[in-house]
RNA sequence: UGAGUAAGACAGGUGAUCGCGGCUGCAGGCGCAUGCCUGCGGGUGAGGAAAGUCCGGGCUUCACAGGGCAGGAUGCCGGAUAACGUCCGGUGGAGGCGACUCCAAGGCCAGUGCAACAGAAAAAUACCGCCCCGCAGCUUUUGCUGCGGUGAAAGACUCGUUCAUGCGAAAUCUUUCGGGUCUCUGCAGAGACUCAGGCAAGGGUGGAAAGGCAGCUUAAGAGACUACCGUCCGUCCGGUAACGGGCGGAGCCAUGUAAACCCCAUCCGAAGCAAGACCAAAACGAAAGCCACAGGCUUGCCCGGCCUGCUUUCAGGUAGGUUGCUUGACGCGGCCGGCGACGGCCGUGCCAGAUAGAUGAUCACCCAACGACAGAACCCGGCUUAUCGUCUUGCUCAUACA
């Protein structure tokens, strides 16, 4: 991805849960903490209360697929980290991108010139 | 055609756009350099179970003269294999009309233990029952009904066995204790008389009841006896063997359970790729050097010395990185050997190697259908479990036609 990394590592998820502001809906949990860097990091999480590997797995991919379609409209120098929650592993690639959106813009991280799409 | 049975193959496909991990070509940039970054191409990228982690092996490190014990695993026979609890071919048993399927299939006549409940009784017995005997009643010819029908110890004698002590067996006799009936008397007690039972077929209980079934014998019955079947023993033949077949003998010391202990035979050192190997920041440790710099102490000051410090080297080895990491008991094709598992030879191919973990999204078309179970993590051989469906081949049974 173009203006993104990702988060690795067990302290940096722990650090994002515990300084970071959350919403949620449905399908997902979203964490967003502002790293002071030009680039987003961002991580997604997958528990084992979704479903098999498999079904984690395709979770994880549909929602790197919506940031990755979107990453344009995001805005810089954040820490995002991602939670699916169970709900998630029975739907397809609309409904976890719409998911996306909709906790994107309560967080306000997203380019302004986008409310008007 | 239908039903079934066995073996095997596939696991949505094609195109377009965007995107990802290895590999690789070219161009550009950075760097002394192994290389790193960016862009544009090429090619490649999850499974039949990748799963459970239940067995077996390779590989790695540690341990190890040899032997034994303990512990664990396996358990009809022969073979295959690197090895196996796997596979193949047989034997025996069970199921199915059949194709075929299933089997923890060594030993309870080595020993010990257990067998709940039920049942009379679980390895010993007698509840009902069958027969017999005695008494009473009825009938009075058979008969029917009711009640009852002993054990223990010691000694003698006989027989069998033993060299003998002794042991065993059946009948008889004696003594003591005991049971029953009758009589006497004051409830206690005394006296007299008497003591004949047999069978295990059938019923019932149970997972299991002393080989099965038929006959003979009998009062009733019983391997007490007889035929057949079964069991055990011996022997002969066939087979590498498990085992099969024949002949002869023994009336049959006798149930189940060894996924009860146990016995017998065979096998097994331990831990695992987060194994292991290499490079190696920071911090810590050791040694040397330096007052060129800063601070402190020794002093009122200087020199000198010491500590912190700084520089260099070394050691261990953390974070991190590299490697192990995919060419292998490998795939495909052919020939040969073998009933087969499998083996040999030749040709040919390279087919994921990530490290928080790469295969996805959207659109269109095809198919009856947007499709089950499900994601490599050192690598193989198996087993087990999950699974929407599609197809191929062999065989069996039934029906129809010829």
């Amino acid at each position: 991805m173009n203006f993104s990394e990702s988060l690795k590592k067990n302290h940096q998820f722990q650090f994002v849960y515990k300084n970071g502001r959350s919403y949620a809906n449905k399908y997902l949990v979203m964490y967003v903490k502002e790293n002071g860097a030009e680039r987003n990091r961002i991580g997604i999480s997958v528990s084992k209360k979704v479903g098999n590997s498999v079904v984690r797995h395709r979770v994880k991919r549909l929602v790197r697929e919506s940031y990755r379609l979107h990453e344009a409209v995001f805005n810089s120098g954040l820490d995002i980290v991602i939670v699916a929650r169970t709900a998630a592993a029975s739907v397809g690639y609309e409904e976890i991108e719409k998911a996306l959106l909709h906790l994107a813009k309560l967080h306000h991280v997203i380019k302004v010139f986008f409310y008007f799409d």
